[in-house]
DNA sequence: TTGTAGGCGTTATCAG
DNA sequence: CTGATAACGCCTACAA
């Protein structure tokens, strides 16, 4: 492998000197061409780990996710990427697992790399996270808010619930249940609490058997839709707080078609089989929350960014059905 | 951040002792316990960059996926990291978007930042991929065979072509139509040549107006499920050979309730919400090819390895619906 | 077994 | 604007 050491021997220049080519300094015309001859000619290309041991951090920035089987969260990830390649850098994924452990495991080799930068989805309250931004590395926090003064990109997700809800009251839906995750989830807590808002001011009920906390996963909404349906009084309408959990209600749905259950989900939803026309869809677009968090992150990293910026990012209207272009990927 | 010569000068020792502490080498008992309690004491972590540079390798593997939305990679992506973790290997997934252009980009990163070993799904033909394999960097390829003298993991794609016909055949069904990827994507080829010999065998015609080419995504499938069942004398089950073309074809199948069709698909369908009671399912379970393609690179890295191996990874055999927990992530 | 010291390949400082 | 040189933090001969 060629060192900048052979280039500048091959150009009859310093290290020095090459080493401006290849960041972009002010060289004297002829030796920048003899240099880039050189490099051409051996086909040299920088060792990207003297390179980060010597600035003291590398291109890289680590992208450290909950569940990297979640469509969501590919979706997002997909985000990041973009932006990323465009600045220059690589994306490593880090799968949590929702696993606290796991997550201080990574962020600590994000540090110990001395990563550009860390765009987290936080599963818990993390001691390294808040170390890490208080050392000033860059940080952005997506998708699922901390206390910390540090960059953030999340949903609204009260708002969330209310509109999701509203949608459903609006198509004369009477008794709407909610189906979210676990109570320990803020993201679902707080998309239940718009539910429960949205009701109380639309003058309907919202009984507590009516709000159903599972697994924020496929068998999770399985399981909370089997037993709405087997409720003395059972609902209208059914709103789903993320997309898993929708996918799990469809299957239920589409196993014992109850054609007249009005179903609202929160999330996007890929891969999908069944007819959505009935469904009202509160759509995310992780993707864009990933290029928001990228960009936030380049800004960050190149110190062009102030105090930390705490951004909402906006979804989709609430529409019947999902519009073609956001079924299959890509 | 704590450096090496803080915790030899904490614990009374050189550097060279603390460096053998960390690397598990001899050292006198007094002694490695003076260092552990420093390394404590000083939350001390080795800089893995400085430790890349001196060992000429770092603890980095590159995972390069054509598609990374797509649930059959992000699946096997998910083994890889299983394995990788254990083996105190940091996983970066590097998105080629079936574009030979970035998927040698993303090669010669992994190269010039000294990455302990490349995992490739190739989206065509490489010469970088050939080059690393010559300068005997570990390097597995999986899913998609190339020519190349180096360890692979793939299926043997004309057997499942073959093993998801005679499941539709052995169903009673005469006029099997068979979508698949476009004729420069060599697994659709052969999988659809499997669908061909299969029918010869048992005597079944196999016309070319039943074999459809499409892009390996869920249009695809949409588009050749819509033109099959417009032809004059429509098929009686159509067999799709990848994921997201099956479930496109589901997608038709349960807009339109053609029950009577049968339909057999080869690849896993995590997030599908229609009933698949009546669907031949070859399931692939890219997670295990993951798992696979992790541990030969595993020991390729640490030279365990002898001569390249060529792995025909095992599937499941063809059932009727999908098993329960073959169903949600997890 | 332990310590000393050189070097991995690059960039930044400082003279010239 | 250019060149020599000293780091960056770690590992590993080599010598003791």
């Amino acid at each position: 492998m060629a060192r900048i050491v052979d280039v500048a021997a091959l150009a009859g220049v310093s290290t020095a000197t090459v080493s401006r080519v290849l960041n972009g300094k002010a060289v004297r015309a002829d030796l920048e061409k003899a240099v880039r001859k050189a490099i051409d000619e051996l086909g040299y290309t920088p060792n990207r780990t003297a390179r980060s041991l010597r600035r003291q951090h590398s291109e890289v920035i680590a992208l450290v996710l909950p569940d990297i089987e979640n469509p969501f969260f590919t979706s997002l990830a997909r985000g990041v990427e973009d932006i990323a390649q465009e600045a220059g850098l690589s994306v490593v994924l880090c799968n949590t697992d929702e696993d606290p452990d796991k997550q201080e495991r990574y962020l600590r080799i994000a540090d110990d790399e001395n990563m550009a930068g860390v765009i987290v989805a936080p599963a818990g309250p993390s001691a390294l996270l808040r170390h890490l931004t208080e050392r000033e590395r860059a940080v952005v926090v997506v998708d699922r808010a901390v206390p910390d003064d540090v960059d953030q990109v999340t949903f609204d997700n009260l708002e969330l619930g209310r509109r999701a809800t509203r949608a459903l009251a609006e198509r004369g839906f009477r008794r709407i249940a909610c189906v979210t995750g676990p109570e320990s989830t803020p993201t679902a807590v707080a998309r239940a609490q718009g539910w429960r808002e949205e009701l109380a001011e639309a003058g309907l009920p919202a009984p507590e058997d009516l709000l159903v906390h599972v697994n924020f996963r496929v068998d999770g909404g399985e399981d909370a839709m089997t037993r709405l349906l087997e409720l003395a009084t059972p609902p209208d309408a059914v709103l789903a707080t993320n997309n898993l959990v929708g996918v799990g209600a469809l299957r239920v749905l589409s196993a014992t078609d109850q054609v007249d259950l009005g179903l609202g989900i929160i999330g996007d939803l890929p891969f999908v089989t069944s007819p959505v026309d009935n469904v009202s869809l509160l759509q995310l677009r992780p993707r864009e929350m990933g290029l928001s968090a990228a960009r936030m992150l380049v800004q960050r990293i190149r110190g062009e960014a102030g105090p930390a910026r705490q951004i909402v990012q906006p979804t989709q209207p609430v529409r019947l059905g999902a519009p073609r272009e956001s079924g299959p990927a890509r």
